[in-house]
DNA sequence: CTAAATTAGTTGTTAGTGCAACTAATGTCA
DNA sequence: TGACATTAGTTGCACTAACAACTAATTTAG
């Protein structure tokens, strides 16, 4: 069954989109949450996931751990240090460099978002069995790996 | 294995998140092709698929199909029609409703990029055999439903 | 039949995104 | 060592998105 051919694009059955309508809501309902609760943005709720992992890290670091554009991240960032949930400091062995972590206040809805986003989670992958949330997430890592390669040939 | 409680949150395995990264890199890969060889937007790209699908239809019946804002459709209409890439005409029987298709042009257009899109689809899911292909479908489709039901409570 | 409500589409405003140009610090290598 | 390249982060700018307010046409209800 060969697709290469139809005269016609089924848009509500083409893979991409229904990636992207998925993603949308499943973003838009968290960003929701946390917009109420903390005023956080999506992308200022990542740098915060990140900095709860690992701390003292760099604004490069966070960008590939988030994948986040560097201009997004710096503007954030600033953003965020000026509500002081972040905290940052210049490497000492690295001017260039910054460390930064986040602040007692910052830990404090870290905490208070961690377990409400696995919540979430939860209550979102509760319509697949265990088996069947195995399988959905090895199928994302394969398709990102294998969209990646044919990204950079 | 309740995650519930945990004390920090692994992004990098946070399901909404790694959706929103394949999505993005899906749909930017595809993005890259549209831009580089017709000059449209995923926006306008998905106006195109659907008057496809469906000519003569409204602004309305194009954002249900596609999830686009009102106001966002309105101005990558006006977009596309500059570039008589479409036709609008007005509804006889309602003179509230415009009635759009592709123009001839779109229509050229639009019959290059289908195979394309279809092409590229194809490669993306050559990772996965059939049967994944399948799964994966329709464990998309069950978390959009019930992502669905969760927001409206 | 007409005033209020609804619907289709447009436009204004604000904030966020993405790219490139920029500054400053560090690394490289002849 | 000293010109050149690279790296970390910031900023300027053009563009898109999201939300609400708006216009115009139509439907509904008293």
């Amino acid at each position: 069954m060969t697709k290469a051919n139809q005269e016609h694009l089924k848009l509500e059955r083409f893979l991409p989109y229904r990636l992207s309508i998925l993603s949308n809501k499943v973003s838009g309902i968290i960003a929701e949450t946390y917009k109420d609760k903390f005023a956080l943005s999506i992308t200022e709720w990542r740098i915060m996931a990140v900095l709860g992992e690992f701390s003292d890290i760099s604004a490069d670091e966070i960008s590939s751990k988030t994948q986040l554009e560097k201009s997004i991240l710096s503007r954030a960032i600033s953003k965020l240090l000026k509500r002081n949930l972040i905290e940052r400091s210049i490497a000492a062995d690295d001017r260039r460099r910054s460390e930064i972590r986040l602040s007692a206040t910052g830990m404090t809805v870290y905490r208070e978002i961690v377990p409400l986003s696995y919540q979430y989670e939860e209550a979102l992958l509760k319509c697949l069995t265990e088996s069947e949330q195995r399988q959905f997430s090895e199928l994302i890592d394969r398709l990102y790996a294998h969209a990646d390669s044919l990204n950079t040939p």
